[in-house]
DNA sequence: CGGCTTCTTGATCTCGATCAATCAGCGTGG
DNA sequence: CCACGCTGATTGATCGAGATCAAGAAGCCG
């Protein structure tokens, strides 16, 4: 079991990464490398490919594990009393799944696959005793929670007075920062999502999305069905962070 | 040290009650009873109180304590790139403050008392090695901050697609949950902050919030000043909860 | 090729921000 | 004690962003 103690520095160096991650973005920061992933895999074990709208597991569902993308993509959604689904959040490969189902032991929304997706499991139990790795990789989890809840509350808040292209903005360079974290190419990517699954999660209408989309065409970015590519970054950049023409400026 | 040990099952009900917690509600959920503080008071210490408009920290500083407030209220804040500043959180008595600021060692916003104000501090070092109390402590802390993050992102985003009035209600639905777990009434309370205030937490106009005061006024609610009574409960659940007369429903 | 879902574009209407003015509360000082 | 001024709260009028309704267009898969 010792041979795990070269994770802990890994841990760190995640940690002051998204510490020096200044993006004022949607990015929900649970991230590790490729190679981190390797590392942490004495602790996992593999789960069989999950095919598009497969379910990861159901809202309610006692939590056990929490898993980590391998690859693919995935939803988060919670049923609403009113019946209606609202999305909480896109996983990347690399992000950790299932979270928010350590506070109440269940998860809190279902998780289903937006293509083809692998993930490791981790079982929740395996991360209990006082195992210096077991404890490091807590305090890892612990300090990541913490950011993500600020996250959370500051940029949802923030949204809730901004305009829909401010909005929409924000989700491409909090999805920009995510790829590159991943070493991927920051300016031209693919999301598996619909536009209705990202309007749902932006709280806009579907219509809206496209609309917006077709603006951003003309300048920011160029858009091919599920392919995006950011052409003006800087100016996008400025969108988000609403330094751009805004409702009542000048 | 070891006097300590009765915290345990008591950190362990207050998961429960949280639990059974159904309100769908801004509620942050990390609340303990007078009792349980006492049971912490072990690791805190007294500051002298705060007046109203009083610095509790500074957004940016480093991260050293976290507080839990004995009486009175708090807002925290975040001062944005754009200059403006946005409300995340309202901390009520029994409630915790800081623990956002765990994450990167520093405090993402900046806490002023709204009222006349008295907090424990706990240092954030007395929480940290593997005595019982202490890991027992983290553990709470952790399962707390999970179902708050949760909390968190499906309330507020949910907040995005609704309407002012829903907004409204949600808000007092879970002002008066948090009320009514502190042992006071549910139906009548006293809430510091400005309409202002309030306003800007929610992402809604001043005039608005005003206005829906108004409009509340007449069935659901009863205002004076900055005191609220709550008159017909199930009917603004219902309002929050989206089952009420809303946009586009017939 | 049909039959689906997803995406786009257009037209209308409503909610809430904004601008503007008034009013109420309240501590200060004459 | 009351006049004054300041801040916060209310109310009215206007306007624009975005939801909604409606209709096509484009993928996508059997």
């Amino acid at each position: 079991m010792t041979t795990h103690s070269r994770v802990l520095p890994l841990a760190r160096q995640t940690q002051a990464r998204c510490q020096s991650c200044g993006l004022s973005s949607l990015c929900t920061p649970l991230t590790l490398t490729f190679q981190e992933m390797e590392q942490f895999r004495s602790l996992t074990r593999q789960a069989p490919p999950l095919h598009k709208r497969q379910v990861l597991f159901q809202q309610g569902a006692p939590f056990t594990s929490f898993f980590i993308v391998r690859s693919g993509s995935l939803k988060q959604s919670s049923r609403l009393p009113s019946g209606e689904d609202q999305i909480t959040q896109f996983f990347l490969p690399g992000e950790w799944v299932g979270l928010d189902g350590i506070g109440d032991q269940r998860y809190p929304g279902s998780v289903v696959a937006l293509e083809t997706t692998t993930v490791c499991e981790v079982p929740f139990q395996r991360l209990e005793g006082d195992h210096p790795l077991v404890v490091e990789m807590r305090n890892h989890l612990f300090h990541a929670m913490s950011r993500e809840m600020h996250h959370e509350r500051m940029l949802v808040r923030l949204l809730l007075r901004r305009t829909s292209d401010v909005r929409l903005a924000s989700f491409f360079m909090a999805m920009s920062a995510r790829f590159q974290r991943r070493g991927y190419s920051p300016y031209c990517f693919r999301l598996a999502m619909s536009r209705g699954d990202i309007g749902n999660y932006l709280g806009l209408a579907v219509e809206t999305v496209s609309r917006l989309l077709s603006r951003f065409q003309q300048q920011l970015m160029a858009t091919r069905g599920r392919e995006f590519q950011i052409l003006d970054f800087e100016g996008l950049r400025r969108l988000a962070e609403g330094e751009g023409r805004q409702a009542a400026h000048g």
